[in-house]
DNA sequence: CTGTTAGCGCCTTCAC
DNA sequence: GTGAAGGCGCTAACAG
């Protein structure tokens, strides 16, 4: 058994319905400039036949293809399928096909799916892009590409703005009485990352809080657990996590450490991805990566539509959820904390 | 500001290098045809020039894409994008792209996104896809097709066996001690579901246990919640879920109520996505998601290589995860199932 | 080993 | 409104 290939072809279709392949041609592209009789002939014997346009020919001839390419760092990290779905249904309504890259944290990576791709797609959407600024400012002056969670100057990105919503958690903590909190970091090629990073900072100076910064490379409920001991080891009553699977991974280990949530240590998270399923449920910066990937999608037909780029920054806010990791800091909390940590306490 | 297109040709490479055409086209797709001298000419020339082959033209004149489309019903279910992720690796290594399409557990959404691919893809991986067998039996009449999680005669297929571990589940209950127990299922067009039941019930017969299903046609942690009332309304003592994500909706909504887990209700998963991320642990049945889309991509590799195409049955086994929402049924507990439910006395 | 010659299937001027 | 002809960029016989 071996596969069929033989799809009819313009000519037989042309052949079929008494014309000729121009006629089918702009039957398919342009039917106006058809007589309705005709198109209706032509989209009769097209129908029988089964004939399909091909593709490969068209774009050749054309020089459009009618695909984009989407390229995420890690599709198995729960932010990204909500964006990708989200994209992938707004490309269907302009009937393009996507292409998915995973570039599993690597440039190099990343590049060499960019290069795979690049001949047969009409444009590009990075999200959480690992490249250097110049290799994105490159690769934009041949094809559009749309950044997502990346903001080089010149490129049209969309930017989700976790920043408002991590204030807002440092204020918060600051009202439920904490004096020192620590900021979990993610990844160092993360732009996400390193904006957290400083709104923790500004945030906590405004409010007068104290903080600590850990780093966690790879952002999962693994290593989660693991920075949790050094998290509790800086003394902080609070930790802010750069995403919600490193506050879930720090959850599980805090109540294995028989260290109460939020009584003797709060959690928040970011991304809300896992919603209220964690437990206790988990306070968190809100999510906006749907709005992100289809305002990335629009952005990119628009684009290709006026075939001119706009050097658009769409920023999308975001607020804090407050659900049950975060709580009034114990009475004696706040003075132990001052006098260092006790984590190995907890520990045991 | 205008994106560029214009490419470097074969020609223009050609002329650079001093020979035709042809030698270029050589040079790039079986170099060993040419003298090195004049494969180093033509490379150096094309570097310089920054030329990268048509694909389109390439695939209009052999027929070949280098492409594949992927098919999920639901990309943002933690249970595809591992093995999503896992494809979109193999194929990298066999420089195919990939094509992602979310059908949205819709037959006809399904349907389209293959019409839309069909064109440019050598070949698809259709996972638990919705469609009717008929329609899959056309399709691969057309193109190679490689199913995971569904079974149909005559088309490749590798399907992940949950049959051994939710056995091994009804088993471990028994042991425990549970008398009755309750099948939550999922999707009606779900392979996996379909076979999740059976394998319940027989496991239970085998084991003289009762058991009772009720239906929850979409999987996710809401709608987990929502079937828990429902689930303690039969009386049973033990709950197995179609997927970890219903089960940890049923934990989240098991917690509100103030029934404990295990100890007055056990809750089985299945597909391990969440590993040991819900609280309390969950219990749940062996997750083979990336080997079966590996597979699944090697079989279609091989497929293509062969242009042959074997009625493949590959069965991926699975085990039971013994984790913490599972135990022994309380001393009373038998006895009062049997008497019928109290789910409602429970709920206050 | 390398050049010559036809297409692959479609779109698109240019005529009629 | 429709046909004829050329070309998009590349590969694949066929010669030499």
């Amino acid at each position: 058994m071996t596969p069929r290939q033989n799809r009819p072809t313009i000519n037989q279709v042309a052949a079929a319905a008494g014309v000729t392949k121009s006629s089918v041609s702009r039957a398919f592209t342009r039917p106006e400039m058809l007589s309705p009789e005709t198109v209706r002939k032509i989209s009769a014997a097209a129908e029988r036949l089964g004939y399909v346009p091909n593709h490969s020919a068209r774009a050749l001839s054309t020089g459009r293809h009618g695909n984009i390419a989407l390229i995420v760092p890690d599709v198995a990290n729960p932010f990204f399928p909500p964006l990708i779905s989200a994209a992938q249904s707004e490309a269907d309504r302009f009937d393009y096909c996507v292409f998915l890259g995973n570039s599993n944290e690597d440039p190099g990576q990343e590049d060499k799916l960019i290069g795979r791709f690049a001949g047969q797609v009409e444009g590009f959407v990075l999200v959480s892009s690992r490249l250097s600024d110049d290799q994105i400012v490159e690769h934009a002056a041949r094809r559009p590409v749309v950044l997502i969670n990346r903001d080089v100057k010149g490129i049209p990105r969309i930017l989700i703005d976790s920043a408002a919503g991590v204030a807002e958690a440092v204020s918060h903590l600051a009202t439920l009485g904490h004096r020192k909190l620590v900021y979990v970091g993610g990844p160092h090629g993360s732009w996400s990352n390193k904006q957290r990073r400083i709104a923790v900072r500004r945030a906590a100076k405004d409010h007068g809080l104290e903080v600590a910064v850990i780093s966690n490379e790879f952002a999962a409920f693994e290593s989660g657990r693991k920075i949790t001991a050094a998290a509790l080891a800086t003394g902080a009553t609070a930790a802010i996590a750069f995403d919600d699977l490193t506050a879930q991974g720090m959850l599980a280990e805090l109540a294995d450490m028989g260290v109460a949530v939020p009584a003797d240590f709060a959690v928040v998270g970011c991304d809300d991805v896992l919603g209220a399923a964690t437990y206790p449920p988990l306070t968190t910066v809100s999510n906006r990566s749907v709005e992100a990937g289809k305002a990335a999608l629009n952005l990119l037909m628009e684009i290709l539509q006026n075939n001119a780029i706009r050097d658009v920054r769409y920023v999308l806010d975001t607020n804090l959820v407050i659900r049950k990791t975060t709580g009034q800091v114990k009475a004696g909390k706040r003075s132990e904390a001052a006098l260092g940590s006790d984590a190995n306490r907890a520990r045991n």
